[in-house]
DNA sequence: GTCTATATTCAGATAGAC
DNA sequence: GTCTATCTGAATATAGAC
């Protein structure tokens, strides 16, 4: 086992970055491979000496996108001290999937945002890829909630819903540097332990329709 | 002006259910005209009699999509009393935005979905309806902070992408029947404003590795 | 391994009969 | 208004030279 690789692999990589790179910016059906290829910077028949089809790219760049994100929550967990808060801990697995998504990780970015729109077929293949990082992120929230760091009557699988959500739909906003990864990741763990609310926020608007903002 | 319907103008919406249902189901690209002709009954090249392109279809399907969600928010706005709490506020709108999107409209939640995979130029076309959403809910937020409900040290703009991220993603988990829509917005808003975290969330973890869940 | 050339299939779109 | 038939272009995929 050795880290050398043959020309043969470079130029796969190549390929696979290419095409999460444009699967990610214009969708599945609507990238062709000639765009792949030019972004490879070869021709489109080419590239069936390394794939077969183009649904055979597709399902490597699914998961090489969950592979990516499930390992960095698995290491951001395991880095954390023994004795790290719940909070923290979350926090930790917020920031690493921010992180892959936003940053550095076509693959992943990919992976979230053409799924639902992929051939029916091999969805069903990928699921079991998609249920393990589900699986992480129900321990996490699970281990937090029996521990007592969380509330005991919410539903944790759909605070783990509208979590992931406000995580995944960040790939349609997020614009590196308008925006820090950082500040989402508090504003994200704000939100969710903490709430926005002041104390004041159920207090009667006796101003009424006066209070309006122009 | 009559609510009564030309014989075309029927056709007209059967052919753009269909093609917002399938827009929404397969994505932009992967949707044949074939496809939608016969979701509406016809032959795909009868389509050219009510509609001029693809293109035109899809343009007038996000149209009508973000004109429902926007309706439906600003009406559950007025629906309420001057003395409302922004509590009661913002939950009537996630509750508007959620039922929308996840009920009755194949259009909204096809806006939502294929968004980010359509051409470009009509994406740029588009955006003056989608600000338009955003400015509801920027007032929306701007409002209940102004008057106190809401933490003054927080990122409005940040909170509202998160928010609608959470609200928006759920065109990808949802299933009708095994959740309801005022569950969500009630998690929604518990999340939002109160936060699940308890009292003890800042506490350490002192069990450490003992306290994993098997 | 990558190229060029091409087979094949199928999409969007048009024309004219009814 | 809708049909059938068809044009045209483009996409996936293959074959064989280099």
């Amino acid at each position: 086992m050795t880290t050398e690789r043959s020309k043969s692999d470079l130029t796969r990589t190549r390929i696979l970055d290419a095409a999460a790179r444009t699967f990610r910016q214009k969708g599945y059906a609507a990238t062709t491979l000639n765009e792949i290829a030019s972004a490879a910077d070869m021709q489109a028949g080419s590239l069936y000496y390394h794939f077969g089809s183009k649904d055979e790219l597709l399902e490597e760049v699914l998961d090489i996108g969950a592979n990516k994100v499930n390992d960095a929550i698995k290491e951001s967990q395991e880095r954390l001290p023994p004795e790290a808060t719940h909070r923290e801990r979350i926090r930790a697995a917020v920031d690493a999937h921010l992180t892959m998504l936003l940053k550095h990780c076509d693959y992943t970015s990919a992976n979230i945002s053409i799924f639902a729109q992929i051939p029916e077929e091999i969805q069903q293949r990928h699921l079991p890829k998609r249920d393990a990082l589900a699986a992480q992120w129900r321990r996490i929230l699970t281990r937090a909630q029996k521990a007592g760091a969380l509330r005991d009557d919410v539903d944790l699988s759909m605070v783990r819903m509208l979590l992931l959500g406000a995580l995944n739909w960040s790939v349609e906003w997020y614009k590196p540097g308008k925006t820090s990864i950082p500040a989402m990741a508090d504003h994200i763990c704000l939100m969710l332990l903490d709430g926005i609310g002041s104390k004041s926020s159920t207090r009667r608007n006796t101003e009424g329709r006066a209070a309006e903002v122009a």
